[in-house]
RNA sequence: GCCGAUGUGGCGAAAUGGCAGACGCAACGGACUUAAAAUCCGUUUUCGCGAAAGCGGAGUGCGGGUUCGAGUCCCGCCAUCGGCACCA
């Protein structure tokens, strides 16, 4: 008795409805053929960024997400939809593997762990998951169809003639390795020999490892990578329908860099080679007075000069010692070595000086490139450095002190001479393309996907190695577990740690396997496929479990019909974050499934919304290390579950940074203690019963406009997720029925319906609470139908509407709803207000918007 | 440097080109109470005049513009946040 008295006692009801949820498996989603399925209804796939289930549990940034996508899902099915609504774990990954590292402890049971408290922290929440359709990456039966998806996107090719991709069989050339979409390759990595592994970009920052602030060094190891690149236009292309933010879609693009330009073959002078460069502007092919190559560019042996081979060979020896914080720290300090050798210039058979820097990069384009000083910023500033000539080639030129860049007139150019910056393009790419010695082109800045990790914790490639080829292994044998290790650590010459399992590598006398593992982003590349059906032992999900979930359609219908409704997820709700990396990846293997007709939409996510990060209450990101952190749970025990959710999508716009309040939480933990007592009142002894207030009795009709507005208003908001403007409407329908002497019951049954998605456990508590003395309030509320509501009892009779004098506010006028236009001038120009306001002057003009205002314009 | 988002009271915010500040927080005042908490009612952009009801001016980062009318549309800046960063 001596704990303080809470508001309401969510602290009871909570755990109750949970639990009831949970033991009828209310929110349980059946797939056609299931029972309880119901073809007549609309589907609804509404995901959430599945988390990675680190060792620090949930932090207030998850429920974000999550529940506008519960209100959402909450709302659907009381719309009468059926909704797929499903979470699970994006379970492999580093810092479970550094904890293995760190204490020994396997990282399959440190995950198992962290997956329970999330998965225990997620259900206090309330949120309306179908838990029999929980996913984990690290599941042999769910990375079973990772790999089996490897296999697809190893035994394909990339038809450049029907923009897809095709079945390996299908490629008639001789070298299929070639073309695969999955290849081996040679390619730098970030290395950091003091945690002894190889780190992931988004693991590198700023040269460093994000754990430790060691340095990163580029070093070459052989890797599997994936042809992205074949995907690049359609990438960008597909991206139109979607209904994503316009910035994310931009990113997106940025981040694949179309350029259009032309490739151009450079002789080079006194030798059988020549070196094609990469340029978006042929037409400046005239002021090329240089030509650089990339350090790494592999020609640079073969043309330098004897008198120049030891500096090339030390500027070389120089950059590729450089740490990537070096390279950034001197982009802006350009470097570069004179080779000895000579291009000559095929418009105009000048011969120029080929160098080679750094600022030039081997992964983009050729890794050549022409210089033009006067009209590229980069070049400009190394013949500047360089004592390199100058020579104008796009007019009007307005100052020689000066690299311009941008469009205008050719001059010095010879045939293109007079020609603007497109013609002059075209003009010159044509008379290349005549010569055989250029050829339009795209490029992308783009790069193959590098897939394999030296690491402990994830799939392994389920390939094998014989006599330095490989293969894949047959279907049977998938799942391909990692081997039980002791040591996680890579070998000390640098072998991934799967290089540690002698017998596991053995997969024949002849044959051993991959000990590379794919990168925590395969698993999360698919796994709103296997929510579809993810039990299946025979298919990654079924064919009906996956077209009906991303289409509808529960019969299979013809295929290209399904290309005309874009389908997929309905809506995904994440962070900004993954607006490149996951979202470019996941894209990239759904489009490479439905190529090859395993999956029926062209994209995966219809409609994507970023949630707005959550600042702690000093304005800062959320950190440890700042003590800022709110955690989930402090908020469920000091408020409850429903007010955490009210909170979250009360703060503002989903999309929006904003930093937490406390004193913000104890405000919508009020509102729902005024919903309580609208229904609920304490008697002498202190008990909570029914309220007397409540009674069978028709609303009044300003009650009705508000009932009636605030349907409208939720409804509406709910659907362009504006959660923070359906909960101030739904406060002013609790501001309206508070000091009443009759509370009509049919007010707060709508009441309870529209707050449902929002606050479940207190609307089902009070539903059931109000089923033992009034009618209507049989079964569940999760049952019910969503209102309509009625817009003619919306209407007003007699409005207010400002009357203004040249735009400003003078004095205000009631009349009748439907009022003429020249009866509302009447009455407005009869205020006194406006008679002593116009007295003497001209009225030039009368402005009356029907049902707003009138604003009389005097002289 | 480039791209994107944002900028409104003491704070979180709201406003199909039409009464700026709904709703909430905080603060202040009142009711209830022996008292406090809780609850309920009220005030609260700001400046000036007024005892008061009220009256008048200013006001949505800054400077211009379009319009009868601009937080909202257009042009040019500034600031903050996020992303990319020698991509030829």
């Amino acid at each position: 008795m001596s704990e303080k008295r809470k508001p309401y006692p969510y602290d009871q009801i909570e755990p109750k409805w949970q639990a009831l949820w949970n033991q009828e498996e209310t929110f349980r989603a059946p797939n056609p053929g299931q029972s309880g399925f119901d073809p007549k209804k609309p589907k609804y796939f509404v995901l959430d960024m599945f988390p990675y289930p680190s060792g620090d549990g949930l932090h207030v940034g998850h429920p974000e997400g999550y529940t506008a996508t519960d209100i959402i899902a909450r709302f659907k099915r009381l719309k009468g939809f059926n909704v797929l609504h499903p979470m699970g774990w994006d379970a492999f990954g580093l810092p479970a593997e550094q904890y293995a590292i760190k204490t020994g402890q396997h990282p399959a049971v440190t995950t198992e762990r962290n997956v329970e408290r999330f998965k225990k922290q997620l259900q206090r929440i309330g949120f309306s998951y179908d838990w029999s359709r929980e996913v984990n990456t690290t599941d042999p039966g769910y990375f079973k169809w990772t790999q089996w998806i490897f296999l697809k996107i190893y035994n394909s090719w990339f038809n450049p003639a029907t923009h897809k991709a095709e079945p390996i069989s299908t490629y008639t050339g001789n070298d299929p390795d070639s073309v695969r979409l999955a290849y081996v390759a040679e390619a730098p990595v970030n290395w950091c020999p003091e945690l002894g592994t190889v780190l992931a970009n988004e693991e590198v920052i700023d040269g460093k490892s994000e754990v430790g602030g060691f340095p990163v060094i580029r070093k070459p190891m052989r890797q599997w990578m994936l042809r992205i690149t074949a995907y690049a236009e359609r990438l960008i292309k597909e991206l139109e329908g979607l209904d994503w933010p316009e910035g994310i879609k931009l990113l997106q693009t940025n981040w694949i860099g179309k350029s259009d330009g032309a490739r151009v073959e450079f002789s080079i002078l006194d030798s059988g080679f020549s070196i094609s460069v990469f340029t978006t502007r042929p037409d400046t092919l005239f002021g090329a007075t240089y030509m650089v190559l990339s350090p790494e560019h592999p020609l640079v042996d073969s043309i330098t000069t004897r008198e120049h081979a030891d500096a090339v060979a030390a500027y070389r020896a120089e950059i590729s010692g450089k740490s990537d914080l070096d390279r950034t720290d001197l982009a802006k300090d350009k470097t570069g070595i004179f080779t000895g050798a000579f291009a000559i210039n095929p418009v105009n058979q000048e011969k120029i000086p080929i160098w080679i820097a750094d600022y030039v990069l081997m992964g983009y384009g050729t890794g050549a490139i022409m210089a033009v000083p006067a009209h590229d910023e980069r070049d400009w500033e190394f013949a500047k450095k360089f004592g390199l000539p100058i020579r104008f080639v796009v007019g009007p030129v307005e100052n020689e002190d000066a690299c311009f860049s941008g469009q205008g007139t050719s001059i010095n150019s010879g045939i293109i001479d007079g020609l603007p910056t497109d013609e002059a393009k075209k003009t010159i790419t044509a008379w290349l393309e005549e010569r055989g010695l250029g050829q339009k082109t795209v490029n992308y800045k783009l790069r193959d996907w590098l897939f394999s990790r030296q690491r402990y914790w994830g799939e392994p490639f389920p390939v094998i190695w014989k006599s330095g080829q490989h293969s894949t292994l047959p279907e049977t044998e998938l799942p391909l577990a990692p081997p039980p290790l002791e040591d996680f650590k890579p070998t000390e010459s640098g072998e991934p740690p799967l290089a540690r399992a002698a017998d596991w590598i053995r997969y024949s006398d002849a044959a051993t396997r991959e000990t590379n593992t794919m990168p925590q982003w395969a698993g999360s590349c698919w796994y709103y496929l296997r929510y579809c059906d993810p039990q299946n032992p025979d298919r990654f999900a079924s064919e009906e479990a996956e077209r009906y979930w991303m289409t509808g359609a529960v019969k299979i219908e013809n295929r290209d019909s399904k290309i005309q409704n874009p389908g997929g997820v309905d809506l995904y709700v994440g962070g900004t974050e993954h607006a490149v990396l996951h979202l470019l990846y996941a894209r990239f293997w759904h489009k490479v499934l439905y190529d090859l007709g395993y999956v029926s939409t062209v994209e995966p996510f219809q409609k994507l919304v970023n949630q707005g990060m959550i600042l702690g209450t000093d304005n800062q990101k959320m950190s440890k290390s700042r003590g800022n952190v709110i955690n989930p749970d402090d908020i469920i025990t000091d408020y409850g579950a429903d007010s955490l959710r009210l909170y979250e999508m009360f703060m503002g716009p989903l999309e929006q940074v904003k930093p937490w309040s406390m004193s913000g939480v104890e405000g919508v933990h009020r509102f729902l203690a005024r919903v309580w007592r609208l229904v609920m009142e304490e008697n002498q002894e202190g008990n909570w019963e029914i309220s007397s207030l409540l009674a069978d009795v028709p609303p009044t009709s300003k009650q009705q406009k508000v009932i009636h507005a605030t349907i409208k208003k939720v409804t509406q908001d709910i659907e362009a997720l504006a959660f923070n403007t359906a909960i101030s409407q739904m406060m002013v329908f609790t501001n309206e029925f508070t000091n009443v002497e009759a509370r009509p019951v049919s007010a707060l049954r709508t009441l309870l319906i529209l707050l449902n998605p929002f606050a479940p456990h207190l609307t089902e508590e009070l539903w059931s609470l109000l089923s033992e003395k009034f009618a209507g309030f049989e079964g569940q509320i999760v049952a019910q139908t969503w209102q309509a509501w009625d817009d003619t009892l919306l209407i007003e009779d007699e409005i207010e509407i400002p009357v203004q004098i040249n735009g400003k506010v003078r004095d205000r006028v009631t009349i009748k709803k439907d009022l003429s236009q020249e009866d509302t001038t009447a009455q407005a120009l009869a205020l006194p207000k406006i008679q002593e306001a116009t007295a003497g002057k001209t009225v030039r003009k009368i402005i009356v918007v029907p049902g707003k205002l009138v604003n009389v314009v005097v002289g």
